[in-house]
RNA sequence: GGGCUGGUAGUUCAGCGGUAGAAUACCCGCCUUGCACGCGGGGGGUCUGGGGUUCAAAUCCCCACCAGUCCA
C-alpha cells in the first residue's frame, strides 16, 4: 500500500485523523510547509516550515533547550516515573533475540514485544494496559552512519508506550496529551519548541495515522494510531486498535544535555576512560560545530564521505584536525556504540557465526576489532564492558548475571578475528609471490570465500585500482529464491480432533472415523496417538485391524494415516497406540529438556536449543554453542544429566495464559521455538528447566535411568548437535559397545583389560615395519640393481631385465630400476608385478637405451597385451592390465617391441 | 536459511591424472666462540576419511568430517 496515498487522504481530513483534544486547548495551529508541503502543528505562529527544512536544525547542541539535565540512565528514570504517575505500568525490556517471532532475529521495535503470530494473523497481547517499556533494539541497516552521523546506533532504547484503547486504556487525546506533558513538564521544553508532524504508518495488513513530534529538527518519538485494515478504496476499523508510541531515549538524553553528539550522553563514563586512555584533543566547540554541520549536510547528500566533507567545510576543519580530532571520535564513538550492543545480544543468548542474525554480530565485533587495529589504541575489551554493564545495571539488572558470559564469547570472537588477519596477510602474501594478475572473478572469490576485501588487496598494494564492476557483479550473485512445499488436505467441515493424550491418556481407546481422504488418510472424533510435532515423532499402534504409519496434525484436526487400507466412515472402530514405542519417545523427550539445561548449566548461559528430534530408540539436540565440544565438556554434561536422573526430580506440567508464563519464566520457555496459541502448557523440571512444550514426557526424572551421549558434531557454526539415548535405548547402547569391543578384545588375542595397549601394539607394529621395508629396499636397491644387470639379456644395442614378480610391490621395482638404469646405461628393465589380481608395469630405459626404445612406448606396447593402457615419459613408464592370464605373453611383447617387430 | 573456498611434512604452502615437493622449523656436522648468519647432511607424509571412474588418483566425480568466508 502507497503511504502517500493515505496521508494525503488522512491530511485531507485533519479534524477526523489528527486533530486531538491537545491541539483544540493549546491553541495549536496546522500549518503547511512551505518546502515541501507536509502538514504540521505549532505554537509558533512564525514557523512556516517543517521539522525537515529548518534553518537553525540541531542548534541543541550546545545550547539545550531543555530546563534539565539527563543523561541516558536519568532520562529513562524521569520518563519512566511520568508514566507510572499516570496510570501505566512499568514492564521490563524484552530480550533483543526475537524468540518469540520467526519472521525476525532481532527485536526491532518496542511494539514487537507484544506481537504474535497466530498463521499469518499477527495479535497484539499485553501483559498490562497501558504500559510502558524501556526497550532495546537492534538494528543493522545504517550500520555505516553509527559514529558518523552522532544519533545513529546499532543499538538504542526505544521507550514504548503502548495502549489498547478500552476500560483501562486510552486512544489518541490522552496520548498525545501525556507525550506533551513529559516534554514540558519533566523536561522543562518549551511549548512552542514541540512541533508535531502528520504521518501515517503501514504494515502487516494494518494502517493508521501518526503523530511525529521534534523538537529543534530532531525527531523525538513517533505515535502510530494503528486503527484500520483493508486496502485504501475498501478498509474497515481494527476490533484491536492499538497506540504504539515510540521514542529514542538516546535522543531524550541528547535534547536535554545538548552534547556534540547523542553518543556523549548515552554510554556513560566509557567514551571519556576511551578520550583520556589516548588522550586527543576535544574542543567542545569545534566538535559541536562539527555535528551541527553533519546534521545539515547529512540532510542534503546521502552519501557519508561527502557528507563529511562538506561538514568539515562548513564548520571550518582542516584536514589534519578531522585526521586527529574527528575520526578517532568517530571510532571511539563506534567502539561504545558496538560493544554496547554485544553486551545485548550476547547477555541475550545470540552468538556471533557466520550464519543467521549471527552474522550481524561477528561484522559489528569486527568493525569494532579493526578499528582499535587502525588506530594502535590499546583498550582492553573486558575493561569496556565492565564500563557498559555498571553503567546500565541500574536500568537493566539481568546484565549483572552474564558480564563474565560475555567477556567469554567476545574473548573467543577476538581470537578468531586475529587468526583471520592473519590467514588474510598469509593469502596476500602468496597472491603477491604468485604476482599474478586478478581478475574481477578472482576478486569475487577471494571477497566471498576468504573475506578478503578489495580495500585490503589495494592496501596492502596487490592491486592498483578497485575494478568499477566489482560492487556491481557482488550483487548481481545474491538473488536467489526459495520455494517451499507442504502437502494439503482438505479438511474443510471436519470438527476440531478430541486429543486425549493430554488427559486420561488411554492407549486403548474407541472412537468414530469421520473422515478417510485418499484412501489412507483416517480422523477420528478423538485420539490419543500423538501426532508428529515440536521434533517429537508420531506414535504409532493399529485403528480396527489398520496399522498406523504416521500421525499429524492439521490446525486443530489429527490426522492418521494408515497402511494397507482404512476402516470406513462412520464406523467405531478399536484403537491402540504402540505402548512401547510411545514410552521410549516420551523418555527421550524428557531426556531432551535433561540434557539440554544440562549442557547450559555446564557451558554457559549462551547455551539454547535451536532445534531437537525424539524417537523411540534415540534422540538429538541441537545447542547453541560456539566451539565444538571436547570429550571432558561431554562428560561434564553426561555427568549433570545423570546427577538429575538420581536426584528423582518431579515434572510438572500445568497450563498458562502465554503472557502470564513469559512474565513469570521468562523467554527461556521458548526453547522449542515459538509457541502459535495463547495458552500453553509448560513443563516444569522442578528447578532444572522450565519449557513451553507440547510434548509426552514422564512423571519425575528418575524413570529416564540413564542417559548416554553418543555423538557430537558442529553442524554449523555456532551450533553443536548431541545425539544421546536414554531409559532402555541407554542400556541397549552401552551392551552393543561391549560386544563390540569383546570381538576386537577377541581378534587382537588380548584381554578386556589389556585391548587398548594391545591395540596400540599392534598399530606401531605396522608402522615399524613399514619404516623397516623402506630402508631394506633403500640399502638392497644396489646390489639388487647390479644382480639385475648381470642377469639380463642381451637383444641388439640394449639389454633386458624383465621379471613377473609375485611378492615385492611397484615401490620396490621403481627403486630398483631407477638404480640399475643409472649403472647401466643401455639397460632396459621391466617389471611386470601382479597386485590385486591385476598387472601393474613398472619400465626404465638407460639414456643409451632410449635410442632404441623409449620406456613410456614400450609400457604402452606391453600393457595393450594384458587389456590395459599405460604410458609414460621416454627414460620412465608405467602401465598396467587386468588380463592376468596373459602375463606370459607380455613378456615376450615385450622383447618384440623392443626389437621392433 | 542460501552460497562459495580450502584440507598435502611440526608450520606456511606449491603440485592438480603418471617415481609426493619447496621454504621454514627440527636433528647432526662444519664455519663462526655466543645472537637471528653461511655451508653440508639427515629425520619427518595411509596427500582429512569413505566410496566411484582409471592400467594408474593427492590430482577427476560423489558422500561425510573439519576449518574459513560472503549474503539475506
Amino acid at each position: 500500500m502507497d503511504k502517500s496515498q493515505i496521508l494525503a487522504k488522512f491530511s485531507s481530513e485533519p479534524d477526523r485523523y489528527y486533530k486531538v483534544a491537545l491541539f483544540e486547548n493549546e491553541g495549536f495551529k496546522r500549518k503547511s510547509c512551505s518546502k515541501c508541503r507536509r502538514y504540521f502543528w505549532t505554537l509558533d505562529d512564525s514557523r512556516a516550515v517543517c521539522p525537515d527544512h529548518l534553518e537553525n536544525s540541531y542548534s541543541f547542541i550546545g545550547d539545550p533547550p531543555t530546563k534539565k539535565r539527563f543523561d541516558y540512565t536519568q532520562a529513562w528514570k524521569e520518563v519512566e516515573s511520568f508514566f507510572v504517575n499516570n496510570g501505566h505500568k512499568s514492564v521490563s525490556r524484552y530480550p533483543v533475540v526475537c524468540r518469540w517471532r520467526d519472521d525476525l532475529y532481532f527485536t526491532i521495535a518496542s511494539i514487537v514485544d507484544f506481537q504474535r503470530v497466530m498463521g499469518s494473523k499477527v495479535v497484539f497481547e499485553f501483559p498490562a494496559n497501558p504500559l510502558v517499556v524501556p526497550q532495546t533494539c537492534l538494528r543493522f541497516k545504517d550500520i555505516e552512519n553509527v559514529g558518523v552521523t552522532g544519533r545513529h546506533f546499532s543499538s538504542f532504547c526505544m521507550i514504548g508506550q503502548h495502549s489498547i484503547p478500552n476500560s483501562q486504556g486510552y486512544w489518541k487525546d490522552r496520548c498525545v496529551e501525556l507525550d506533551f506533558r513529559m516534554l514540558t513538564e519533566k523536561f522543562g521544553i518549551n511549548k512552542e519548541e514541540i512541533v508535531f508532524v502528520e504521518d501515517v504508518w503501514a504494515g502487516g495488513g494494518s494502517f493508521g495515522s501518526s503523530l511525529e513530534y521534534f523538537v529543534r529538527g530532531l525527531e523525538l518519538g513517533n505515535a502510530v494510531f494503528t486503527e484500520f485494515q483493508g486496502e485504501l478504496e475498501n478498509y474497515s476499523v481494527l476490533d484491536q486498535k492499538i497506540i504504539d508510541m515510540g521514542a529514542g531515549l538516546e535522543r531524550f538524553a541528547w535534547i536535554t544535555m545538548g552534547t556534540p553528539t547523542a553518543y556523549d550522553c548515552c554510554f556513560g563514563p566509557i567514551t571519556k576512560h576511551m578520550i583520556e586512555k589516548i588522550g586527543i584533543d576535544t574542543d567542545s566547540d569545534t566538535i559541536s560545530r562539527y555535528f551541527r554541520a553533519i546534521a545539515k549536510t547529512l540532510s542534503e547528500s546521502n552519501d557519508l564521505s561527502i557528507a563529511r566533507k562538506n561538514a568539515a567545510l562548513l564548520a571550518g576543519i582542516d584536514s589534519t584536525k578531522m585526521d586527529k580530532m574527528i575520526s578517532p571520535l568517530e571510532g571511539i564513538y563506534l567502539i561504545a556504540d558496538h560493544l554496547r550492543t554485544l553486551v545485548f545480544a550476547i547477555s541475550d543468548g545470540a552468538l556471533p557465526s557466520n550464519v543467521g542474525g549471527g552474522y550481524n554480530l561477528r561484522m559489528i565485533l569486527r568493525r569494532t576489532l579493526a578499528t582499535i587495529d587502525r588506530f594502535g589504541w590499546n583498550f582492553d575489551l573486558d575493561d569496556l564492558i565492565d564500563l557498559h554493564i555498571d553503567y546500565l545495571k541500574s536500568t537493566y539488572h539481568e546484565l549483572e548475571g552474564t558480564r563474565n558470559d560475555v567477556k567469554t564469547i567476545i574473548g573467543i570472537e577476538k581470537e578468531r578475528y586475529k587468526e583471520s588477519r592473519i590467514r588474510m596477510t598469509n593469502i596476500s602474501n602468496t597472491l603477491r609471490t604468485q604476482n599474478k594478475k586478478l581478475s574481477v572473478d578472482d576478486l569475487i572469490r577471494l571477497y566471498e570465500s576468504d573475506g578478503i576485501t578489495p580495500d585490503f588487496l589495494k592496501e596492502t598494494q596487490i592491486i592498483s585500482e578497485i575494478p568499477s564492476t566489482f560492487y556491481e557483479k557482488l550483487s548481481d550473485l545474491h538473488q536467489s529464491e526459495k520455494a517451499e512445499k507442504t502437502i494439503q488436505l482438505n479438511l474443510d467441515g471436519i470438527p476440531d480432533t478430541v486429543l486425549s493424550y493430554y488427559k486420561e491418556d488411554p492407549h486403548e481407546f474407541e472412537a468414530k472415523v469421520l473422515k478417510v481422504l485418499n484412501g489412507k488418510y483416517v480422523v477420528l472424533d478423538k485420539t490419543s496417538f500423538y501426532p508428529r510435532g515440536g521434533g517429537q515423532e508420531p506414535d504409532h499402534g493399529k485403528i480396527g485391524n489398520y496399522d498406523v504409519m504416521d500421525v499429524s496434525k492439521h490446525g486443530n484436526v489429527v490426522v492418521h494415516e494408515t497402511k494397507g487400507g482404512a476402516p470406513q466412515e462412520g464406523e467405531v472402530v478399536r484403537c491402540k497406540i504402540d505402548e512401547a514405542r510411545r514410552y521410549g519417545i516420551t523418555r527421550h523427550h524428557t531426556s531432551t529438556h535433561v540434557v539440554n539445561a544440562s549442557a547450559r548449566n555446564t557451558l554457559g548461559s549462551w547455551i539454547w536449543q535451536h532445534s531437537a528430534f525424539k524417537e523411540q530408540n534415540y534422540a538429538r539436540l541441537d545447542i547453541t554453542h560456539h566451539s565444538n565440544l571436547t570429550e571432558e565438556e561431554i562428560t561434564k554434561i553426561e555427568d549433570f544429566a545423570n546427577l538429575s536422573i538420581r536426584k528423582d526430580i518431579p515434572i510438572l506440567i500445568n497450563e498458562f495464559d502465554r503472557g502470564d508464563a513469559e512474565q513469570k519464566y521468562g523467554f527461556r520457555i521458548y526453547q522449542g521455538g515459538v509457541v502459535p496459541v495463547k495458552m500453553v502448557r509448560i513443563v516444569n523440571i522442578d528447578g532444572l528447566d522450565v519449557e513451553a512444550c507440547g510434548g509426552t514426557h514422564v512423571r519425575k526424572t528418575g524413570e529416564l535411568g540413564l542417559i548416554k551421549i553418543t555423538k557430537s558434531e558442529r553442524i554449523q557454526d555456532g551450533v553443536v548437535r548431541l545425539e544421546f539415548v536414554s531409559g532402555e535405548a541407554a542400556i541397549k547402547y552401552t551392551q552393543s559397545q561391549d560386544k563390540k569391543i569383546s570381538q576386537i578384545v577377541k581378534s587382537l588375542g588380548s584381554s578386556k583389560e589389556k585391548v587398548l595397549e594391545s591395540f596400540e601394539h599392534v598399530v606401531r607394529d605396522g608402522e615399524d615395519a613399514k619404516k623397516r621395508i623402506k630402508q631394506i629396499i633403500k640399502r638392497t636397491s644396489e646390489s639388487s640393481a647390479k644382480s639385475a644387470i648381470s642377469q639380463a639379456k642381451n637383444l641388439g644395442n640394449v639389454k633386458l631385465f624383465s621379471i613377473i614378480e609375485e611378492e615385492l610391490d611397484d615401490e620396490y621395482h621403481i627403486a630398483v630400476g631407477e638404480q640399475a638404469v643409472s649403472l647401466d646405461k643401455s639397460l632396459i628393465y621391466c617389471a611386470l608385478i601382479v597386485k590385486n589380481g591385476a598387472i601393474r608395469i613398472v619400465a626404465f630405459c638407460g639414456t643409451d637405451a632410449v635410442k632404441t626404445k623409449k620406456a613410456g612406448d614400450l609400457v604402452r606396447d606391453v600393457s595393450k597385451v594384458l587389456g590395459g593402457s599405460g604410458g609414460g615419459k621416454d627414460t620412465f613408464g608405467q602401465g598396467g592390465g587386468k588380463d592376468i592370464l596373459k602375463i606370459k605373453d607380455a613378456l615376450v611383447a615385450a622383447e618384440q617391441s623392443i626389437l621392433g617387430k
